[in-house]
DNA sequence: GAGTTTGAAACT
DNA sequence: CAGTTTCAAACTC
C-alpha cells in the first residue's frame, strides 16, 4: 500500500509544493530543481521502517525515543547518509543533484541507516497526506531559505525535491508518523503561509534540524570517535562529506559551543547547505516528530556534551559545519565539546574499524560500507547497521545520555532544550511529539507525551532498568562525569544512582585483559578509561585493532554477544497501539533478558543475576530456580506483566503469608507458560517481549548485522526487528514469533513443553513446562495468561493487520 | 580492604 | 550439548 500511494502522494505533494509560490521562489532560486524520488527508496524506506520502528519499539523504552531518533536521524541522516555513504555525493554534490535517493540507497546497508533515518522523515513528510506533505516541503523549502542564507535556497529546494521523492518512496513505511505528519501537516501549512515572513520561526526549525543535525552528528562523532579529535577533524574537514560535514560540524558546533559561532563554514555552502537542507527537510517533514528528535537529539547532545566535558576536556575536533552552527548556534552554544567524552567511552568498535574505512573514502559512506559489509551478510543487517550505527551513539550513550542528560543536564542544556522546545512549541502538535526528557521541561513533555502519547513519550524508563541501554549510556556518563576513584564506590554510587548506575561501567580485571565480556567496559562496547581497576588492559584506543579482532571474534561465536542483554518491549507495544501493554512496557518487567539468567542461590533478587541487574524479571528463558525477581518472576510472563507482576507480587505476598510459593509459582509457571505463548501473539507488548527475546534467544543468531555493530545492543533488538518491513517491523515480530514461535505458537501452547520451550523454556523448569501443555487446555484458571493466549492467537494475524 | 559468593563467560 | 573451569562482579565481614 505504501509505495503506490506513496508514489501518488509524492507526486500530489510535489505539486501542490510547485504550486505554492514559496516553492516557485525555492526554484527559482536553486538551480537544481526537485527530483521525484526513485521508487526504489521505498523499498529501502519500507525496510528501514519497518525494522526502526520495531526495533526501537521493542527494545527499551528508549527505543521509542530511539526510533524517533532514528527517524530524526534519518531525517538527518539523510543528509548524513547522503553525504556521508552515497549522501556524501547527494549532499555534496549539490550540483549534481547528489540527492539522488537512490544512490543513497543503494548502499543497502547505508540504505538501511539512511532510509532508516531519511524513511522516517520522509515518511512523516509523505505519508502524512498530500498536505502534510505539501506542508513540510513547504516549510522545508522556506526553512532551506531561510536557514541557510549562505546556501542559498536552491540547493535546498533541490534537495527537498529529492527528499519529497524518497519521502515519497518511503511514506509508506511511516505510518504511524503519518498521523503525526497530518497533524503536524496543519502546523506546516501555517508555517508556509507564514513562510517567508518566518525565518525567525526557520531558526528555530533549523536549530531543530540541528538537533536532528547533532544527533547525527554524534553519531558521526560516534563513529570517528575512536580517532578522536583527529577523525573528527578528518572526517569532518577532509572526507566529510557534506552531509558529514554537516553532521559533524553541528556536532562540534555542540561541543564547541560553536561559540565562536561565526557561520565561517562556507565551503559548506553548497554541501553544507544541502545539508542543511536535507536537516531541515528532516525537520519539516516531521515537524513535530522532528522537533521532538531534534529534541532528543539535543538532549543526547547535550548528554553527550555532558559526557564529554565530563570525560574528556578533550577538544572537539575543529569546527567544520559553523554555518549550520550559526543558525543553531543559540541553542549549541552551550554545548561544549563533550563529543570526546562520549566517543571515548562509546566506542563502538564497529565504528572504530568504519572510521578507518571513512578515512579511507567518504567517511560516512564507508562507514555505512563497513557496516554493510558485515550486515550485508545478512539481508536484514541492513537495518540493523542503521540501528547499530545509532545504537552505539545513539542507543548507548545517545540514549542513556539523553536520559542522563535530561536529568543531569547541566542548566545550559536545560536552557536550549527549553529553547528548542519552546521553538517546537510554536509548532503544534510536532512540537507536542517531542519527548524530550524530563528534565526540565517535564511540563511540556507532559503536554507533548499527552498529545504524542505514544511510546515515544514514554520517555526512558531511567528510572528503572532500562537494562545495558541505560546502563551503557548512564556508564558512560558516569563514566565521564564521576571519575570516582575505586570503581566500587563509583558502581555503589551509580547504584545508589539508579541503575543507570550499572551505566557506568568501570571494569577491574585482572586477567582478561579486558577483552573478554567478562570485562563490563568490553562488554558495553566500550574502551576502558582511568576509572577503571584493570590490569594489562588492552581494551583501549591504542588497542583498537585488538580490540577489534576480539570483538569479532566473540561476535563469531556469538553474534549476539554484544547485544543489549535486556530487550525492552515498550517500544513495540507502543506501535501496536495497546494502550495497557504500553503502560506495562513502561513496567520493568516489560523487559526482558535476552538470555535470561540462570541463578540458582541468589533467587533473582541480587545483582548477580543479569535480570535483576537490568531491571527486568525473568522470564520463560531464565532457568533460574527459586526465582523471586521483584521485576517479574519467570513466569511472570512479561506479556502482560502488569497483571503477572501483581500475581507475582501476590503470590509473593502469599507466600510471605505462608502461602506455597511453589503452587503459585506453578500458577504462575501456568500463566508464564501460557503467556509465553500468547504473550508473543496476544498482545503487543506481550508478543513484543516474547518476540523480541525469543528470536534472540531461542534463535540467536539471527542477526549479525548487530553484532557487527558490536556495542548497538540495543539497536541490536532493534534491528533485528527493523529489517523486516518498513512498518511491519511489528509485523516481522510478529512473523518472527510467527516463524519462531508463533507458528509453534499453538503447538506449543496446547502441547509443546510449552510455549516458552519454545523458546527455551528449556530443562531447568522442568516444572513449568509440564504445565504448559497443560496450560492451554487445562487449567487456566486464573490468569490472564489464558486470556492473552486466546487473545494472542488472534491478534497476531490482526496487528498485522492494523498495521 | 580482604575475603567469599555468585553466576556468566569461556573452555573442554 | 553438557560439564567444568575461569573470571570478575557482587556481596559480606
Amino acid at each position: 500500500m505504501d509505495t503506490p500511494e506513496k508514489a501518488t502522494q509524492i507526486a500530489t505533494p510535489l505539486s501542490k509544493f510547485e504550486d505554492s509560490p514559496v516553492f516557485n521562489y525555492i526554484n527559482s532560486l536553486s538551480p537544481i530543481k526537485p527530483v521525484k524520488s526513485i521508487p526504489i527508496t521505498q523499498t529501502f524506506n519500507s525496510l528501514n521502517f519497518s525494522s526502526l520502528p520495531s526495533i526501537f519499539t521493542s527494545p527499551h523504552v528508549i527505543a521509542h525515543r530511539e526510533t524517533r531518533f532514528l527517524k530524526r536521524n534519518n531525517c538527518s541522516d539523510p543528509s548524513k547518509a547522503g553525504s556521508c555513504s552515497e549522501n556524501g555525493n547527494k549532499v555534496c554534490t549539490d550540483d549534481g543533484v547528489a540527492m539522488d535517493a537512490s544512490q543513497l540507497y543503494d548502499n543497502s546497508a547505508q540504505l538501511q541507516e539512511n532510509f532508516d533515518t531519511g524513511v522516517s522523515i520522509e515518511e512523516d513528510s509523505v505519508e502524512p497526506s498530500s498536505d502534510s506533505k505539501f506542508v513540510i516541503e513547504l516549510p522545508r523549502a522556506l526553512k532551506y531559505d531561510c536557514g541557510s542564507p549562505g546556501c542559498s535556497s536552491t540547493p535546498c529546494s533541490v534537495i527537498e525535491a529529492n527528499y519529497v521523492s524518497e519521502q515519497a518512496g518511503t511514506s509508506a513505511s511511516v505510518v504511524p508518523f503519518v498521523e503525526k505528519d497530518s497533524e503536524n501537516g496543519s502546523f506546516e501549512d501555517e508555517v508556509h503561509l507564514q513562510g517567508a515572513s518566518q525565518i525567525g520561526q526557520k531558526k528555530e526549525e533549523v536549530g531543530c534540524d540541528w538537533e536532528s543535525l547533532i544527533s547525527d552528528a554524534q553519531d558521526l562523532l560516534i563513529f570517528h570517535y575512536p580517532n578522536e579529535s583527529e577523525a573528527f577533524k578528518g572526517l569532518i574537514q577532509k572526507s566529510m562529506d557534506p552531509g558529514a560535514r554537516f553532521c559533524t560540524s553541528l556536532v562540534t558546533q555542540f561541543s564547541q559551543n560553536d561559540l565562536s559561532g561565526e557561520p565561517e563554514l562556507q565551503m559548506v555552502d553548497s554541501v553544507g547547505c544541502s545539508q542543511q537542507h536535507e536537516m531541515m527537510e528532516g525537520r519539516s517533514a516531521q515537524p513535530g516528530e522532528t522537533s521532538e528528535l531534534k529534541e532528543i537529539n539535543e538532549i543526547e547532545d547535550n548528554l553527550a556534551n555532558d559526557d564529554l566535558n565530563n570525560c574528556l576536556t578533550g577538544n572537539p575536533s575543529e569546527d567544520v559545519g559553523d554555518e549550520v552552527g550559526v543558525c543553531v548556534q543559540d541553542a549549541f552554544k552551550r554545548v561544549p565539546t563533550l563529543h570526546r567524552g562520549m566517543l571515548r567511552r562509546c566506542l563502538d568498535f564497529e565504528r572504530v574499524a568504519r572510521r578507518k574505512n571513512l578515512n579511507d573514502g567518504s567517511n560516512c559512506s564507508s562507514i555505512i560500507l563497513q557496516s554493510n559489509d558485515k550486515i550485508a551478510s545478512e539481508d536484514n543487517q541492513l537495518v540493523p547497521l542503521i540501528p547499530n550505527s545509532d545504537s552505539p551513539r545513539c542507543i548507548l550513550p545517545g540514549i542513556g545520555l539523553h536520559l542522563n542528560a535530561l536529568t543531569l543536564a547541566s542548566q545550559d542544556n536545560k536552557n536550549f532544550k527549553l529553547e528548542i522546545f519552546s521553538r517546537q512549541l510554536s509548532f503544534p502538535t510536532s512540537t507536542a511529539s517531542i519527548h524530550s526528557p524530563e528534565s526540565g521541561q517535564e511540563p511540556v513533555q507532559e503536554s507533548l507525551t499527552s498529545a504524542a502519547a505514544e511510546g515515544d513519550m514514554v520517555p526512558v524508563d531511567d528510572g528503572v532498568p532500562l537494562a545495558e541501554d541505560a546502563s551503557q549510556t548512564s556508564s558512560y556518563l558516569v563514566g565521564e562525569e564521576s571519575n570516582l576513584n575505586s570503581p566500587k564506590k563509583k558502581r555503589r554510587r551509580m547504584e545508589l544512582a539508579g541503575e543507570s548506575e550499572s551505566a557506568c561501567k568501570r571494569c577491574n580485571c585482572k586477567k582478561s585483559k579486558c577483552l573478554k565480556l567478562y570485562c563490563e567496559c568490553f562488554a558495553a562496547g566500550v574502551y576502558c578509561i582511568e576509572p577503571c581497576s584493570c590490569q594489562d588492559c588492552f581494551n583501549k584506543p591504542i588497542h583498537e585493532d585488538t580490540v577489534l579482532a576480539t570483538r569479532k571474534q566473540i561476535e563469531s561465536r556469538n553474534p549476539l554477544a554484544f547485544a543489549p542483554k535486556v530487550i525492552r518491549n515498550s517500544d513495540s507495544v507502543p506501535e501496536h497501539g495497546l494502550p495497557l501493554q504500553d503502560e506495562s512496557s513502561k513496567t520493568p518487567a516489560s523487559a526482558r533478558h535476552k538470555r535470561g539468567c540462570n541463578c540458582k542461590k541468589s533467587s533473582c533478587l541480587k545483582k548477580y543475576c543479569e535480570c535483576y541487574q537490568g531491571g527486568v524479571g525473568c522470564s520463560i528463558n531464565c532457568r533460574c530456580e527459586g526465582c523471586k525477581n521483584t521485576f517479574g518472576r519467570k513466569d511472570g510472563s512479561a506479556i502482560i506483566e502488569t497483571e503477572a507482576e501483581q500475581e507475582e507480587e501476590e503470590s509473593e505476598m502469599c507466600e510471605k503469608s505462608g502461602v506455597d510459593p511453589i503452587l503459585q509459582r506453578t500458577e504462575i509457571s501456568n500463566n508464564e507458560e501460557q503467556n509465553p505463548g500468547s504473550a508473543l501473539p496476544t498482545t503487543p507488548l506481550q508478543f513484543s517481549r516474547p518476540l523480541v527475546q525469543l528470536p534472540f534467544s531461542s534463535k540467536f543468531k539471527p542477526p549479525r548485522s548487530l553484532l557487527s555493530i558490536g556495542s548497538s545492543n540495543a539497536f541490536y533488538t532493534g534491528l533485528n526487528y527493523g529489517k523486516p518491513s518498513i512498518l511491519r517491523s511489528q509485523p516481522k515480530f510478529e512473523k518472527r514469533l510467527q516463524t519462531a514461535p508463533e507458528e509453534e505458537m499453538p503447538e506449543i501452547l496446547r502441547g509443546n513443553s510449552s510455549p516458552g520451550s519454545g523458546v527455551k523454556t528449556v530443562s531447568p523448569n522442568s516444572k513449568r513446562v509440564s504445565p504448559p501443555n497443560n496450560v492451554l487446555g487445562s487449567s487456566p484458571s486464573r490468569r490472564s495468561g489464558r486470556k492473552l493466549i486466546l487473545q494472542s492467537i488472534p491478534s497476531f494475524p490482526s496487528l498485522t493487520p492494523q498495521h
